[in-house]
DNA sequence: TTATTACTTAGTAAAACACTAGGAATTTAA
DNA sequence: TTAAATTCCTAGTGTTTTACTAAGTAATAA
């Protein structure tokens, strides 16, 4: 298995996608201003996206990129997958000797140990993260409401 | 975080080493041969487990590895970040501009979900591996039941 | 018709990967 | 004391991956 930053660069544009996606298609030109992802890049990114079904585009003025199917469908899984090709490690499928078998033993441990791992973030919806972006405030620097920035900012000054 | 083929090949060391590691020290030239990776590149990633004490070498003749603590005490995150060097990915630390808060909410979130996998893996241990080897056949050429690790974790396969 | 967007392809600098090469330091055994 | 085995260290190298720039083509809304 591989989870590298590219994947990190999809999950975050999916989720910018899940977060701005409501009231219309998302133009790849926002998610690069939003998430500081190059243009070009993130069109190379949704290509494997898109031939994996998981967003959908709409060409035109006014276009832009749709989830390609209901964001608790969307498993953290199978984005890393579509951008970063899972690939199999063991080269031994029943080719290779096995050298009594102490290079299959580890080979199938760290298989059994991948699945888990894949298996882990598979139930990892798109829509979880929402959620949870949701419940809990997160963000950088926790912003205060705009009332309380005046008698703040006066306190301190 | 990142878990590349360098980190598998660490953890197939590791394997290697607590599998074989009973009797006396492993030689890095062993394990070259038993797992198939090149031996100087067994040195420099035995190089960054030993910075992490995750190994601890013994020189000349007889010589060789063994592992740096129990088996019990080393978890799959050890040996992946010892290797990998677990990158943060946030750039944005109280340091940059949020975006109006979009863009460290996907960051927030992306944290969120890459501690939940760095925990994940940091709860198998090498002596979970190295157990659940012992119990069920691995090997190459036989059909192995659907998962064998199912309930390291408390994970339901 | 024009602007806007998705889509496509080619190229590229930098980093990471996995390895080769050549040695130095340490220790065991002949 | 010498030779061999092993860890330990540093430098270099071809290949792949990253993340990007550039330059287009195709479709569509206004």
């Amino acid at each position: 298995m591989r989870l590298s930053t590219k994947g990190r660069y999809a999950v975050t544009a999916m989720l910018d996608l899940a977060l701005n996606g409501q009231d219309g298609p998302v133009t790849l030109s926002d998610i690069s201003e939003n998430q500081g992802i190059s243009l070009s890049y993130l069109e190379q990114l949704f290509a494997a996206l898109r031939a994996k079904k998981l967003v959908r585009g709409v060409r035109g003025p006014g276009g832009g990129y749709f989830l390609g199917r209901d964001a608790d469908e969307i498993s953290i899984a199978n984005i890393i997958c579509a951008v970063d090709e899972w690939v199999e490690f063991t080269r031994c499928q029943g080719k290779e000797d096995c050298r009594g078998g102490q290079r299959c033993l580890t080979h199938s441990l760290w298989d059994d140990l991948s699945r888990q791992i894949y298996e882990f973030i598979e139930e990892i919806s798109l829509a979880d993260l929402v959620r949870r972006g949701q419940e809990s405030n997160h963000g950088c620097h926790k912003e205060k409401p705009a009332s309380t920035l005046g008698e703040i900012s006066g306190q301190a000054a």
